[in-house]
RNA sequence: GGCGCGUUGGUGUAAUUGGUUAACACGCCGCCCUCUCAAGGCGGAGAGUACGGGUUCGAUCCCCGUACGCGCUACCA
């Protein structure tokens, strides 16, 4: 264990778990794991008017299904405020830091100037030409104010582990505030105070965080601390090459979760977009074999870890692509656990108010588990396993269904009904053998059996499909269909 | 507006520190298989690497500019 690689997660509850998150929670738990460090998890609850315990419980629960934990117990962020609060004191005693006497407002309205008269809005640094004796009297008046940091002179730089070397002038850099006027910290100081707290090495996060990161590199200066490594991945946009949006795309973990997408595969998924798997099994296991393996991006965790490494970890924002995240959920699905999968849609159907036995969604399972994207699928395109048609396919009616076959096909309902060993060979034989006697297609009848006792046109093999729904009901869909038609 | 970051087929990415017919996967199209749908097998279309200039015998790769996209520019995080 390398206790000097230590990485964290610091998602802020007000909102869910979205999948951006999970991305960056992925990396930075890869690469601990990887460096066999660790993975710490801080939930950045400072901002009473937007976070609510509730999204902390279900980010962590996300997270949890996500197969991801916190190595050391997690940080509550509003817990440490007294401690900002404390460090933020002692830079104004180093005069890293000054206070200041604006009131929102009135900042609010020279930004509101600024921008009317187009001019470059700036903090002009009022307060801190104030004089000493000045400022005592203001505090003694009991005047309110916030603190602001002193942003020196100079340039600001930094050697980005995704991006390089990248560069700041500070003049560009407002005297932004630390310390709010109700005393509460900001986040820029919250941040750095709890990284260097929990001894954090690298600092792993989204891009939008690339301007942020000269002013609380700035912040470690001026407290004499040590700066972490930075890592600044992209973002991820959604098909229209936008932002990914609540309103516009699914986005929440939980949401995929219930959509039928199993953990392994959005996490695998979700690691593709910016980074990329070797090519060769060579560099996966040291030692190991030189040439492919077949599928190249269906990364089981252990391996990814295993092969995890920011030098084939890219800049540019990447699209979320559905389609390939269907495929990749389906790899998964084929060859998920059976009892897995068992279980998770038993869960689903009792939802539903649908109770069936293990052992024969089990058989479902096998059957249908070559042809499905989401494990919604089970249930979505074999819903003729678990109820009874209510309606015909109107278009497999027009195509399969005409007056004259009726007597036919109630003659092979019967014999049907007569066959004593219900398993799929054996319905085959007597379906071919009955074409065969009545001078027709195997397909026709296949059409129309299939028709009558899905209600649709589309399903596995019929044959096994007949065997798994037992003869009973087989028999009497047909009837009902007969009934109806 | 200022500053920062980015830009390889529709999408995700690759391309041994400048030399490739620009590779792979998803998706798409076609064929085979076949009782339908998938899966599987085979094949195909699709980028000349945002654009424009350099440097070089030679640029996806190095330099400059432009465009576009994104982020920061809060007493949000």
């Amino acid at each position: 264990m390398d206790d000097n690689i230590r990485v964290r997660f610091a998602p802020s509850p007000t909102g869910f778990l979205h999948v951006g998150g999970a991305r960056t929670a992925i990396f930075n738990w890869l690469y601990a794991k990887n460096k066999k460090g660790k993975f710490l998890l801080r939930i950045e609850d400072t901002d009473p008017e937007r976070s609510k315990s509730e999204l902390s419980e279900q980010i962590l629960r996300s997270m949890e299904w996500l197969g991801m934990s916190s190595d050391e117990p997690i940080v509550y962020q509003a817990l440490n405020i007294e401690r900002h609060r404390q460090a933020s004191m002692e830079l104004l005693a180093d005069k890293k830091a000054y206070y200041a006497f604006e009131t929102a407002e009135e900042l609010d309205q020279q930004r509101k100037l600024a921008q009317r008269n187009k001019t470059q809005y700036k903090y002009n640094r009022a307060s801190l030409k104030i004089p000493e004796e000045k400022v005592k009297q203001y505090l003694d008046e009991g005047r309110p104010f916030a603190i602001r940091f002193k942003v020196p002179d100079g340039i600001t730089e930094f050697e980005d582990i995704v991006h390089g070397k990248t560069t700041f002038n500070n003049s560009e850099i407002d005297d932004f505030i630390i310390l709010r006027s109700d005393g509460s910290p900001v986040y820029q100081v919250a941040v750095v105070i709890d990284d260097h707290d929990m001894r954090i090495s690298h600092v792993i996060r989204g891009d939008d965080h690339l301007s942020n990161t000269p002013k609380q590199i700035l912040l470690y200066n001026a407290f004499g601390w040590k700066v972490p490594v930075f890592a600044h991945l992209p973002m991820i946009l959604d098909e229209e090459k936008k932002k990914l949006s609540k309103r516009r795309n699914t986005v929440s973990v939980e949401e995929y979760k219930d959509k039928g997408y199993m953990a392994d595969a959005l996490f695998n998924f979700l690691t593709l977009l910016g980074f990329a798997p070797p090519l060769s099994f060579k560099e996966r296991v040291p030692g190991g074999e030189v040439s492919a393996p077949e599928k190249l991006e269906v990364v089981s965790k252990n391996e990814l870890v295993n092969i995890f490494t920011f030098d084939r970890v890219n800049k540019s924002s990447a699209v979320f692509d559905m389609k390939k995240l269907n495929w990749i959920n389906s790899e998964y699905i084929k060859s998920a656990d059976e009892g897995e999968l068992v279980k998770i849609i038993h869960e689903k159907l009792n939802k539903t108010g649908i109770n069936e036995s293990e052992s024969y969604i089990k058989s479902v399972v096998t059957l249908m588990k070559e042809r499905v994207y989401t494990i919604n699928d089970f249930v979505e395109f074999g819903s003729y396993f678990f109820t009874d048609p209510d309606s015909y396919d109107e278009k497999g009616i027009t195509k399969y269904w005409n007056p004259e076959i009726k007597p036919l096909f109630e003659n092979f309902a019967t014999e049907l009904e007569e066959l004593d060993d219900w398993n799929s060979e054996k319905i085959e034989e007597k379906l071919r053998n009955f074409a065969d006697l009545n001078g027709i297609k195997a397909a026709q009848l296949i059409h129309l059996l299939r028709l009558s006792v899905t209600g649709i046109t589309v399903s596995p093999g019929i044959f096994e499909v007949l065997e798994i729904l037992t003869k009973k009901t087989v028999i009497n869909r047909i009837n009902n269909f007969l009934g109806k038609n």
